[in-house]
DNA sequence: AATGAATGAGTCTTCATTCAT
DNA sequence: AATGAATGAAGACTCATTCAT
């Protein structure tokens, strides 16, 4: 809150250097209160004053107050290409640990929270969330399978690891926001490798 | 207009034997919304057609229809008084197993999508599963150094462990909703298990 | 049900020259109901159909329906610039009669039986009122302080003229209207220059 | 306000010898409500619980809710019988004074405040606050006529004398309340005396 | 593209009133 | 007479959406 400028003027300004530009301040508060108070909390005219622009000119961009979450999760959840997992043998936290810092999500906490808290009620975010852990989830195996090459015969145990470390992976944020308790990747990362060594 | 309201009434009608009562009947109602479409997008007279009840009976037993989400959650996620951990010396997994099968909740798998549902937005339902999750956490570790006493030494692996795993069980059902992955709690006892082992 | 709520809208209509302004209409109509009814037994509803505006739009200009009242204390009770107290030497009759005739309000009748029924529940009805009666008291004072100099020694007694003609002049509506028995002012003002004289 | 005895039993308690009985609690817990409130923002539930009664109970009395009200208007404000007014020829401010004192109404200062609020909407209370008002004129004429023989050739001056007292003595509560300017009838007896005399 | 007044369906909530017990 | 659950009409307020300018 209280990051977004706030813009005073009418229309005709001139577009100024650093001004990103309406749609994307739309989007950004959009971003801030839905992570905040959850979409079905959020008028379309509070996204509006929070981004400075008149409540009509939201619905000029998206016509749809859903589509603004289409847009945000299409747009600010991207799967990155898949970089190079670097694997030293033997060593299966670490590679897990590199993959945490590596989140193939290029979303920031606000747009996780956003995806957690609406998938519920809204099947596109279902889906990318769906997407998302499923991508986790590959990688978390296939990391696992470069540092353990003498683990893959017991491929049921490293699948429950990988799906496992997923799940702590994408939920930490939630967790520790729902529940109070902190919950470390490396640590389980840590954990995991130990059950797998 | 500046006259009195004139208003009709009608008295209920007698009550079945088999009839559960109708804030009972009012509650399983709003359980079953709730964990469907969730509560902002629940309508008070849903809640009360999907009950039988006219839509004033409602505001009867709930003033406000936070109170029926609060009552939910007070009234049906209840951490039961601690049962005995049976725990076999050596067995941690199923200690771990075992403690899955009686989760102090008697929470329905639809109470439970509520809790997590709810957290975000709604203190008292936040406060209920952070309580939740810490008896989990508390039960888990227990359970473990019973079935560990040579794993005592390593406390904050144990620890890992025991977080890791009340995560699991707290969040199965959300995770399988909503990313369409399994996560299998005994599978992820045996897991942890030989972590620790 | 847990599905978006699909809402059609439409826009308003041009502005005809001797159009008041879609604000002055709701407060024209709510000054007439308000007056006719009382506040609480006026429907917003009935202010917009009065008005010939839906009832959103009340709304739009008046978020709460206690800041129709707001408006139109604040706005149509003014207390005007002090004008002149034209007083003859001798005539404290026909001071009091002019001040009468120049009430510092632009209040119409409606909106001085408004001040009464409302101020006693709510504050800044009442607060107004109180200002109000300051105002009428310290001007009946002055006036009858002009015109006779010589009974600006009995202080107390002229006090209590000029807030006994205040409370004649700022009830005269009601007293007509709830007890009907007129009361005219004129014939107060003479009787009170007649004890002063 | 906690001036009512609450009561907790059920039915069939045996009638205590201090209790003033059903009807005449709820006529008590109206009374303190309506003239707190207003008649319109108290809910008959309201009214039951400061008695101490169940709600259906009050329905059991006054079929409708209006009927408190006329009950209290006609039960609580009554004209009282005439009383002899004593006059000292020539005492005019004596004799306003007394009939202050002995305002012909057996009416407490919150039914004072009732009959004013509620006269505007209710037909029945308006009538009452009329006679009532009407027959202090009376009185207030008769008594200037006894104590002023000389002035009874003013009838015009009386009368307007007679109208101004009343109405100081019926709104004085209320002026006092909603302007917070206080007004004193033997201040206002003496001027008038004074105007007559 | 920009603006904000206009629209009205939908939601929560209140409350007088009835009636079986 | 006593009790409180039951009923539903009405009212305040919200908000996505449209459109003239």
């Amino acid at each position: 809150m209280g990051s977004l400028r706030q813009r005073s003027g009418r229309a005709g300004r001139p577009r100024d250097a650093s001004d990103p530009g309406t749609r994307t301040r739309i989007l950004d508060a959009a971003e801030e209160l839905f992570a905040g108070g959850g979409y079905e909390a959020t008028p379309t005219a509070e996204i509006a004053r929070l981004a400075g622009v008149p409540k009509g000119l939201v619905f000029h961009y998206f016509p749809k107050k859903i589509d603004v979450l289409v847009a945000l999760v299409d747009e600010r959840t991207l799967v990155e290409e898949a970089p190079e997992v670097e694997a030293v043998p033997g060593d299966a936290a670490g590679a897990l640990s590199r993959l945490a810092r590596r989140l193939p999500l290029s979303a920031s906490p606000a747009m996780r929270r956003i995806l957690f808290r609406e998938a519920d009620t809204h099947g596109s975010v279902r889906d990318r969330l769906g997407r998302l852990n499923g991508e986790i989830i590959r990688r978390a195996r296939f990391a696992l399978e470069l540092a353990l090459p003498t683990a893959r015969g017991d491929a049921a145990r490293l699948e429950v690891a990988a799906v496992t470390f997923a799940a702590v992976l994408l939920y930490q944020e939630s967790l520790c926001q729902l529940t109070g308790h902190h919950i470390d990747p490396d640590a389980v990362a840590e954990l995991i490798a130990h059950a797998l060594g």
